[in-house]
DNA sequence: GATATGGGTTTCCCTTAGTATAGTGGGTTC
DNA sequence: GAACCCACTATACTAAGGGAAACCCATATC
């Protein structure tokens, strides 16, 4: 009995993270996203850096993610007024709050491939 | 010159934790992994079990990431001679390393949920 | 001998994420 | 005035990821 109520608790804790999970992969999910973040971490970029930095995105997918970011609150679009038109993107105080999520990936990937590739 | 030559720095860091990111996304990407390493965190599970508490993954997935987690080594697979044999996954050591990346994850998706749905 | 449970596999289907390619519009440079 | 850069948008296609349902094997319970 006593083991049993435990067990729900335990259940209901695992719940509540794989909900939170998700809440966080829906902002960041597909192929593109974590990555434009990631470059964004290392200063504000326009278009075709980003896309310059990133091997194998196209400009369709930057376009469209770089839209989804924005409507989430964590990068913002602003258009200069310099010779050529330029649009400068650049993380929201909140887009930095994914910092520690880059970072542990990040590390995670780097010790994975220490692993792998025989340290 | 200098300042060209640190942002070719900057841009040479930038590409190798793109590449360190990638290295630890292509073990965890898809829609299901990530949450059935969540859910391993808590303990050994077997298959049904692990069924219920991932809602809406169906058996064919399971299966499947059970699979390639295995090859991976980030979970072993034991088959248990009980009355009706069971199946019991579990985290690896090397699995275990993975509760950094969940963690801040899901802390992350907490803050956000907060913040969505006005803290 | 019918049904249930655990642990899957197989087949078929379908959507959607992503790719490739081309084009637009404004400005600048050669 | 041709060609090139920036920042996209549009169109068209495709491949892979994933869902639903059925099926398989063993045990064992009713």
């Amino acid at each position: 009995m006593e083991q049993t109520r435990l067990l729900n608790d335990i259940e209901k804790d695992c719940s509540k993270i794989l909900f939170a999970i998700q809440d966080a992969l829906d902002l960041i999910s597909g192929k593109w996203k974590i990555k434009v973040i990631s470059v964004l971490l290392y200063g504000k970029k326009n278009f075709t850096d980003l896309q310059r930095q990133i091997d194998g995105l196209g400009s369709k997918m930057l376009s469209k993610d770089l839209q989804e970011l924005e409507i989430n609150g964590l990068i913002t679009r602003t258009v200069n007024a310099t010779k050529p038109i330029t649009v400068t993107y650049e993380l929201t105080e909140y887009g930095y709050t994914m910092e520690p999520i880059i970072q542990v990936l990040a590390d995670w990937g780097t010790e994975h491939r220490h692993k792998i590739t025989g340290r």
